[in-house]
DNA sequence: AACTTAAAATTGGTCGACCAAATAAATTCT
DNA sequence: AGAATTTATTTGGTCGACCAATTTTAAGTT
């Protein structure tokens, strides 16, 4: 197996939930905590581990929300009842989710919002046509000002994610969107083409209109070529 | 009993996190906070809602993740330079998030596979492939005695996200799939054709060692038809 | 002995107080 | 006066103590 990795992680995880997090691996690890169990009490646990209670709760949290515990108030914290080995894996990857890179990011913004525009095209009423028409039209209006019009732009993709109907589709989107916008500032990714975008803007709405959901998919594609190349040509 | 003491406590019932961030948002629509600014301190702002540091900090943390907000120790915290449009709609969002159904899970999780299967065939090297196979063996030792082998499935659909070397669709993948392993204990989706996916499984590592990627994408696509159309059957 | 009820202990939830780092203000020195 | 240094204050980080719901144990009753 791969121990120099392991060791190499350990030294990495330097915050004190970290720590915690890694403990309770431990535990899986050395069959003291299985699947379905219930964890010792928080107050146990800060002792074991020489920390406050507040880190304590942090860890579980973060691991609450990767479905790996499960906390019932005034009970108890309880294990996932998923298989020992996939909880191990799974922890080792959330202790390892950090820096992620751009590419990755506009990658999985791409497949997200392929499906997105996908369903919007399959699943919109009219209402919802509305929504996206005002959507596009503040765009449309910070955008001929000549004015960087990222939120506007942000918008009116969540707008089309809001019309897919896939609310784990949208918070995936809602997660990722503050990182690339933050990595748009670092290399400078600025609306080169902002005609070109905001035309693209106007056929998506459109063929989502229309329901032609093959060609709205294609648009989109080709709406963030772009990024999609520029992200393929750094190296990191 | 006592109706009014009742309906009192319902009133009050929400968590006093998401109140807190409700005000959060109710700070930006006044225009009272504006996007880059600095947050009042955690003391004045669990003095303003009347509740405790720790349901602030909770708030804070949430909105944190969502790359709303973003704490400096001992400076302060700070609201993320996005449109304050933008802005509104995510916090709205992050509150409205709860409750995924069934379908939304298994269409984002099909989104993230196909991706993700498809750059493993792009980008894996000899060392992957040998985890590959461990996994896949490590499946068919559990599946071939008739075991429910949930786990070992679920490590091997991973295994293949790393081969993809995009950790962010990694992550999403980890975020959705101890949902998606609930919601089949609650539907009851057992594993009724064990042979069939044991022997995808294994053309799916062929493929993906012979770097086909198309027949790959399909054979995952396949794969992932039964449970697609039972989410699709179910009424919700 | 079996069931019901009441008391005690356990446990996650919440809060206010203290800590150390970062910042702002005051002081000192040139 | 201006810059450097020191002091004071602010601020997020951390901790231990208390609270209320839950669970466990004990006591009481039939």
């Amino acid at each position: 197996m791969d121990h120099v990795l392991e060791n190499l992680k350990e030294v990495v995880a330097t915050k004190p939930t970290d720590i915690i997090i890694q403990q309770v691996k431990d535990l899986l690890m050395s069959g003291q905590l299985k699947p379905g169990d219930k964890l010792p009490p928080e107050r146990k646990l800060s002792e074991k581990f020489g920390v406050g209670r507040t880190h304590v709760r942090e860890a579980i949290r973060k691991l609450e929300f990767y479905g790996i515990l499960k906390t019932r108030p005034q009970s108890g914290t309880y294990v996932a009842s998923i298989g020992i080995s996939a909880l191990e894996s799974l922890i080792a990857d959330v202790l390892k989710i950090d820096g992620y890179s751009f590419l990755s990011l506009v990658e999985t913004r791409e497949v997200l919002e392929l499906s997105s525009v996908f369903h919007a095209c399959e699943r919109h009423n009219e209402e919802d046509i509305r929504l996206l028409e005002n959507s596009l039209n503040d765009y449309i209006v910070k955008a001929e000002k000549h004015v960087t019009a990222v939120e506007e732009d942000l918008m009116f993709h969540l707008t089309i994610a809001d019309l897919g109907k896939n609310k784990v589709l949208k918070s995936m989107l809602l997660i990722i969107i503050p990182d690339i916008i933050a990595s748009y500032n670092v290399f400078n990714v600025c609306q080169s083409s902002t005609n070109k975008a905001l035309e693209e803007h106007r056929i998506l709405y459109d063929q989502i209109k229309k329901r032609d959901a093959e060609a709205a998919v294609q648009t989109m594609k080709e709406h963030l070529k772009g990024v999609m190349t520029f992200a393929r040509s750094i190296i990191q």
